[in-house]
DNA sequence: CCGCATCCTCCATGATACTG
DNA sequence: CAGTATCATGGAGGATGCGG
C-alpha cells in the first residue's frame, strides 16, 4: 500500500468513515467498556466495578450507544432482583484489534510526547501572572 | 498475545494510557491533519484547501497542539509575505499506521453499524410527538 | 499570507436524587 | 440491582475581526 493510498483510507469522503468511528469511540468511556467486556460476558454492577471511576449514568449511556451500533447486546432476564447481562457481538470483537494497535502506540510514545510537551512548554511559558 | 493481555493494553493503569492518546488524536482534525501532511510537508494556506471544511482557527489550534506533542514540526521562513511550513517528524510518521487501520475498520463495519442503528431507531422510535 | 483574540453555542461528562 | 431524571459545568468548535 502505498503512502497516498494509506492517506486516502483516512482522507477519503472527506474523512467521514475515520470521523464516524472516531465520534463513536473517542469519548471517556467506550473503549474501556469495550476492552472490558472483552474478557468475558458481564453484569452492569460488574463493569461498573471494574471500570475505575465510571459513574452510572455515564456507563449506562455508553452501554446504549454499543448496543446501537451492535456492538454490544443486552440480555435482561425477568427476575427479582433484576439481572442484565452485556457481552460484546461478533462485530464488537472485531474492535478491539484497532484499539490495540492505537493502545500499543500510545504506550511506546507516551515518552516521547511527554518530553516534547515539556520542552515546548519550557520554552514558552504559559501566563506568567494572572 | 492472549485475550487478557489485548485488554491490558487498553485498560492498564484505568486506561490512562489510550485516554491520553485519544485526547490528543480525538477530535475532528487532528488525524486529518496528519494524514495530509503525511503526503509531503505543506504551507499553511495548502493544508487548508485540502482539509475541507476546517477553519483558520481550528488548523491553527490542531497544529499548534500537534507541534506542542513533537508530532509536526514547523518552519518559518524570515520573507515578505510569511511562508510556513509544517511537516511530520519521524514520531508523527509512526502514528499513520493505526490510525489506518482505525480507518480500515471504520469503513469495513461502517454498514453494519449504519443498519444496526437504523434497526434499533426503528424499534424504540424517538419521541414521536413534540 | 499567517494566525491570534474575542465572543458565543453546544455537547460530553458528572453529581445527585429517585424508581421498578 | 439496574437503571432514569434533573441540573450544572467545562471544554471543543465556529464566526468574525484585527495585526505583523
Amino acid at each position: 500500500m502505498s503512502r497516498y493510498e494509506r492517506t486516502c483510507l483516512i482522507r477519503g469522503d472527506g474523512g467521514r468513515a475515520i470521523r464516524g468511528i472516531l465520534d463513536r469511540i473517542a469519548n471517556k468511556w467506550t473503549l474501556l467498556v469495550v476492552a472490558t467486556l472483552h474478557e468475558q460476558r458481564m453484569r452492569f454492577g460488574e463493569l461498573q466495578q471494574r471500570i475505575p471511576g465510571v459513574s452510572q449514568r455515564m456507563l449506562s449511556l455508553t452501554l446504549r450507544h454499543l448496543e446501537r451500533d451492535g456492538l454490544v447486546s443486552r440480555t435482561a432476564y425477568p427476575e427479582v432482583p433484576p439481572r442484565v447481562e452485556y457481552e460484546l457481538t461478533d462485530v464488537g470483537r472485531t474492535l478491539i484489534d484497532p484499539a490495540v494497535r492505537l493502545a500499543e502506540w500510545a504506550v511506546e510514545h507516551n515518552p516521547d510526547i511527554d518530553r516534547s510537551r515539556r520542552s515546548y512548554d519550557e520554552h514558552r511559558p504559559p501566563e506568567p501572572d494572572r
